[in-house]
DNA sequence: CTGAAATTTCAGAAATTTCTGAAAGTCGTG
DNA sequence: CACGACTTTCAGAAATTTCTGAAATTTCAG
């Protein structure tokens, strides 16, 4: 691993940037590398491009997988084993917010819909609130829903539309709810 | 402060959820009280629910101010400051997605671009991938900005109607880029 | 099978973050 | 303008997270 100045500047950043995105320091090291890289690194020259210790590399990779933002990958004739980011940014970014949502959004609604099983407990403004907020956080995730099924094709060219949306959702003349309560 | 299950609930597990949003637990903690609570908190009822000191008090409050989720609110007749949050809870969304991305993707577009000026240096695939990654950001952050200047009930009304977006953009036969390079 | 190469696990060390109590600071009223 | 009520700051203690080296486990060529 060479490591130019270029690669030096974009991995301390994403190290640094990493507890702000939930991940730590050496795993957004990790992916940074991986993500500069043409060629699949081993775990090897990970160890040595980043200064970390074997056993730190081993940890950061294996949550990387479990992010599904880095990918195992066999090169013949070496046993030992390579690892790539996926090349499509477009899916990165799906993965990515789908992972987040699975972490932090999806325990809150369950916990709020458990709440609300729970039944009146006598504070009715505490329990307006939380069905309001369930109510917004469903309404979120499943416009997510829609826009996650869509061709990446289509996501692009309805993102690029941008503003003009509204106009066009106007004339559309869709009878629909307007906000809540 | 009363603390009723329902109350206990909520906020143990918003203080649980606190780390994975990448705020600490008593800050989350104090946020899911004061949303819970119709009347304003002040310092020492938050302390005592929560059992918490009274100076972690005051800097989890003053985080969720630096976040625009809590707001002061002088009571008349009391001379203790008082809390609430806000309680549009679109507000309250917006705010928190326009920090998140204040704190987690502004830097990076700002690093991305400072890369690029850099010139050439020597890695054709490295230099590339960051150019990607930078117009996919911003290309996202662009949409972003486009959907934050909507009216809540124009941004209700785009979301309800979900996967027919794409359809509607189809038809509305826009001349638009397709996936970039 | 065997054993060397590669990888993972894990207990404790190191680093970082969070929390506290005490001290310093601010504010408004009498 | 001084005093008490209230709030913030901050240095160090406590808790948590991250990182390491050594040992255990897996993998596969011979």
């Amino acid at each position: 691993m060479k490591m130019t100045p270029l690669h030096q500047e974009f991995v301390l950043h994403f190290g640094e940037m990493g507890s702000r995105w939930g991940i730590n320091r050496t795993v957004g090291q990790i992916y940074a590398l991986l993500f500069l890289s043409s060629a699949p690194l081993n775990a090897d020259q990970i160890t040595e491009a980043l200064s970390i210790s074997r056993s730190n590399t081993s940890m950061g990779l294996k949550e990387l997988q479990s992010w599904g933002l880095v990918l195992r990958k066999h090169l013949p004739g070496d046993r030992k084993e390579h690892f790539t980011t996926p090349d499509d940014l477009w899916l990165i970014v799906r993965t990515l917010i789908e992972e987040r949502k699975k972490r932090e959004i999806d325990p809150t609604l369950s916990k709020l819909r458990e709440l609300e099983m729970q039944g009146p407990g006598g504070d009715d403004y505490a329990e307006a609130r939380i069905a309001e907020l369930r109510e917004m956080i469903e309404m979120m995730t499943d416009f997510y829903d829609d826009m996650a099924r869509l061709e990446t094709e289509k996501l692009v060219r309805l993102m690029t539309y941008g503003s003009r949306l509204a106009g066009l959702i106007d004339k559309a003349g869709g009878y629909l709810p307007s906000t809540r309560s």
